[in-house]
DNA sequence: CGCGATTTGTGCACGCCTTCACAAGCGCCT
DNA sequence: AGGCGCTTGTGAAGGCGTGCACAAATCGCG
């Protein structure tokens, strides 16, 4: 029920993928969907169809549906999709049946905030060291681990089979610490550091930066706002760019 | 030369979107380019090729200029771009020439860390206020803003001119937080709570989930592994699949 | 003043993702 | 046992985003 190589397929059976090369844009909402299902579980839904799963992680049902299918779905035409066996599946398949460890470096202010993030810890992480490059700073306890100086980190990072490595440092010092993590035989890297990392082939960098969500949202607001003001007169928040932009005027643009 | 409406588009001249209507993709980007040319800026370059700025930025250099020309960009053949002109081009269409007011709901643990984080200051917002329902924590001082109680929301928004909300509270909470800000007129709303929230047509919400970040890379290093693991007989992974997914084999499936 | 080097702006094709719409499948009720 | 309603899984179409490759434009130099 996993694998519909169309029913009438020739020889070759049995070649089904381990991991089946989903889209990326659906590994990207798979952990969602789990959030959601863990939700349901323990509201003692045992079922669930593919519109109540979709609006409970708010996307739409097709797009759920194609997102599972992918996966090689267990769902129950007429019935829906069996919670606990989608969860297994899921986790599975994210590699989340092995409690992953993770390295943060940097223990400044966010690091801090991200050493003691529970939800880390509750959906199958584990804080397996802190680092920092601040001697002041090493020695320090936090949320039951000891920070310790970043050059122990080889030592470490073998001692507690590090696979991820999360970077909350300043940004100047994100490059080398990066580095550091790449040479340790770290493959993953969770960047909260406002710059660009560049690391060898085969390792992936996922980057989240707070500022720039607030600037995505800015963009949104300022949309909404010169639209409100302007509806019929579309064009003169143009005229009102910072000096110097000068565009001169639209009839002589268009006449260039 | 800002707005190219098909040179010899007919009558109705003048009527250039004032924003006009960026891909969701490139808006994405514009912040990141800005952050590239503040840097670029401070080490001295006046002028810098898509190229060089593509690189910065961690993208490729088409895709850079297109976004650019998107927003009628200001570059100059054979040259490049100014870099101070695209700051300002960039900025204004973020709406970041306004410094913008930020409410922070939530100073748990993550909530404290955003409070002092400088990035948000440097990069055009101004965290106005800070909120929490919890009794035990209004009053207290963070980074010279005294949490206030949820309750004040009202006033406060108005006081402040609140345009943006950060939700940072535990998941049951958000909802209806996201309710009160939506009631006091806060469009835009960045979500770190691990939660969907619904609002009414015209809010903006972006979310942040660390744990799915940290979920998605996990998938990739699960992948990683099993390909190596593997490198010729596929299939067998999903035979280790958690008890009770039992898909049989590969075999009887097709038979179904 | 013209030419070549350089770099932007963009037309085009391709691939990914989303969405619609519907046939196939399943359980329940009569 | 049969039919009916419900829900999944998927084919096909459309839209969006990406990247290539090149024409147009500008500068500097001889």
């Amino acid at each position: 029920m996993s694998q519909h190589r169309h029913p009438g397929a020739p020889g070759r059976a049995g070649a089904v993928p381990a991991l089946p090369d989903l889209p990326e844009a659906t590994v990207a909402r798979l952990p969602e969907y789990l959030r959601a299902l863990h939700n349901l579980a323990e509201s003692g839904h045992e079922t669930v169809s593919s519109e109540g799963l979709a609006s409970a992680a708010g996307v739409n049902s097709a797009k759920l549906r194609k997102d599972l299918s992918h996966l090689g779905s267990y769902g129950t035409r007429g019935v829906g999709y069996d919670v606990a066996l989608l969860v297994d599946q899921i986790e599975f398949v994210l590699g989340l049946t092995q409690r992953r460890a993770v390295a943060l470096v940097g223990v400044g202010n966010l690091g801090h905030a991200l050493a003691g993030y529970d939800g880390f810890a509750s959906r199958g992480f584990r804080i397996a060291a802190l680092f920092d490059a601040d001697p002041d700073r090493v020695g320090e306890e936090i949320s039951g681990l000891v920070v310790r100086h970043i050059d122990e980190l080889p030592r470490v990072a073998v001692e507690e089979s590090i696979a991820i490595g999360v970077i909350a440092t300043p940004a100047p010092a994100a490059q080398a610490v990066a580095d550091q993590l790449v040479a340790v035989g770290v493959t993953s890297i969770l960047n909260f550091a406002p710059c660009v990392l560049s690391v060898p082939e085969g390792v992936d960098v996922r980057k989240v930066d707070l500022a720039i969500e607030l600037q995505i949202l800015s963009f949104h607001e300022h949309r909404k706002a010169s639209l409100t003001a302007l509806p019929a007169t579309g064009g003169s928040a143009l005229a009102a760019l910072p000096g110097g932009l000068a565009v001169t005027d639209p009839q002589e643009a268009i006449g260039t």
